[in-house]
DNA sequence: AATGAATGAGCATTCATTCAT
DNA sequence: TATGAATGAATGCTCATTCAT
């Protein structure tokens, strides 16, 4: 209960790294890597400068943490998309759905897509990275879900089954409006989901 | 003959701005705003810093003067998607058709999508400037373009319907397979443009 | 008549150079030698930088040419005070009360003092050069008026006369009150007069 | 003894303020505000130009450091001013001799009255607080002496007792010839307090 | 572990000056 | 004579990084 209060130091250091990445996430997203200053990283937590660079060489590995960290939530649809159960139907529609919940009720996936577009070609290393890892298993997921509903009589066998990227991609379009517009410009976002379903659906239904 | 070798005065004074918007391009689309040095602009055409002041008054100039410059072809899509004939089915595939020849074939749009959400925090004026003027006119007329399909009874009338934004997503995605890994993980682009136009005909189709 | 409508281009070459240098004048005024920028000088009188250059070479010989200029207030007090008339007290008050003249009345005046003040170090023999030809002469010229006012008697025979400076200093203490507040601090300033004058002939008078 | 050689941290960072002020005020005396290079202030206490910003914030916050720094010879006239005695007669020649020792002994009091002269209009404000600091409350002592010297019998009822200006003017006057022609053109010093102290009081006395 | 003074390379911007027209 | 495009050397200020404490 007093660990709230006052952390041993080697609490404290076992918890700086993450205090860091946090606060780097929010500087990043606020500036992008070139505009962000360490000094303004250390400051959100308390610290000075230096207190970074006892965790992290270089902004730039700090980056490629804080990239690593918001991945997160992108690592944990795989086990999900293995997992729903249902028509084929049912399951597409689980997964169109939770891009959503991914993306926009998780700020940090919503600014790591933006980093990947913004610090492309600066970290081409990262955005491989993060496509192997994630973004590749995920699509690949999603074909073979969209086959095996094919296999079923569910979906025709068309076209569109061979790219999940087609299938998601008016998530990622809602997540700019987000990302662009900040609230400036709002959406409705529900009617938008229910729509983006309803299309996919309706352009994958066998007959 | 020699006018290639020697401009006049006049001559190069009134190629000069276009000169260091095309060279500024180029850099901002390498670096990112921030990390561009104005001193590389110049570099690019053979001038020095200080010319490129004679025609933008800071840097943050120069960058909307780019962008207002390469959201041409998004202005040149309007007039076009107003003169589509045929069905509406057909008219509905050339404007899609029209996404891909403006994202996929022009360097310039592709970036400029990139510019819009890297630099959004720091040129919010510009990204609403561009929505206005360019992506809220093009949606509005596809909308449009919906509506009187299904009043002519070849579209059903779902919620589809009411958001462009949802038919001509999978454009934007495959802009950013591009954007991300530049030729590195080619797509089948082809195949992936009559996939996305299937899955919407059929989405979309009455019946 | 018609000349202030319309110059002929001999007539306008003449006007220039004093043109120049009244604009430059007022900015090395407002901001001093280094802050000022030739190109402002230009813009007061409607032309361009290149324009200044065909008269003046160098800012330095243009800054130059306008204390030259500007000392031509110091340069008529000489023969005034050599014409002055009357009993020796009566010279000297009307010699006190020409410096308030020139100093008050003239702006022109003012700025000279704050220009060599200001730009000493860098200009010092342009400093040496307005007390050669104005400021000592100016003295040599007192100085021998009360040389001649203790000859006959009017004035006491103290060390005083030795020193012009010291009856003049007040009219120089008034012009840094109006340059260094501008209006902000106001001061009574023909009580000023007044009261100089007072302690002035009171500590020079005989008996 | 080493102490000379080699500093700890803490005490260099303690000096390092003053050190970085007096290297600016000799900076800011040799070439005015505009002409002086933040790098040849640094490179005068042998650090890099960075090390000024860690102290300073801006080249005009130096300044306005340097002002009030330099201020300290007139804050100590105030209470020795105040503290004098003797007859007023005796009172104010102590003054008089007392501005002398300030302006003619200590160089900075001399290159204080040239900053406010050259920038005034750059930094009113600092102008204005020097004068409510400083300036004017020696103003008020001084008159106050004189008023008490009338109430004495021992100065005359004139209007010279409204000036305290004019009774310390040869003062700056000859802080003037010092400023301009740094020695270039020598004046009897001694000789000249004398006088100004002579016709003063002559100028002053009852009777 | 944390500090923060110091560095030094860098960068946006300015401006006196030149010169072809 | 006048222009103004172009230059290039400055110059104020920034910031990632280092290192002695």
């Amino acid at each position: 209960m007093r660990c709230k209060l006052k952390l041993t130091r080697a609490e404290q250091k076992a918890l700086r790294p993450q205090q860091i990445i946090d606060a780097a996430f929010e500087e990043f997203a606020r500036n992008g890597f070139a505009a962000t200053r360490v000094e303004d990283i250390a400051a959100r937590i308390g610290v000075t400068k230096g207190t970074v660079y006892v965790y992290f060489a270089t902004k730039e590995d700090l980056f490629a943490a804080v990239v690593m960290q918001v991945s997160q939530p992108f690592a944990e649809m795989i086990p999900y998309i293995e997992a729903v159960e249902g028509t084929y139907q049912e399951r597409l529609k689980k997964v169109i759905r939770l891009f959503y919940d991914k993306l926009m009720v998780d700020r940090r996936a919503r600014e790591l897509i933006r980093f990947m577009i913004s610090e492309a070609p600066r970290f081409p290393d990262l955005v491989d990275r993060h496509d192997d890892e994630f973004m590749a298993p995920i699509a690949t997921r999603i074909k073979s879900l969209i086959d095996q509903g094919v296999a079923a009589g569910e979906f025709r066998d068309g076209p569109a089954s061979w790219f999940a990227e087609i299938i998601c991609a008016p998530a990622l379009m809602m997540t700019f409006t987000r990302v662009l517009f900040d609230n400036r410009r709002p959406l409705d976002e529900a009617k938008f989901v229910e729509a983006h379903i309803d299309i996919m659906m309706n352009g994958l239904a066998a007959n």
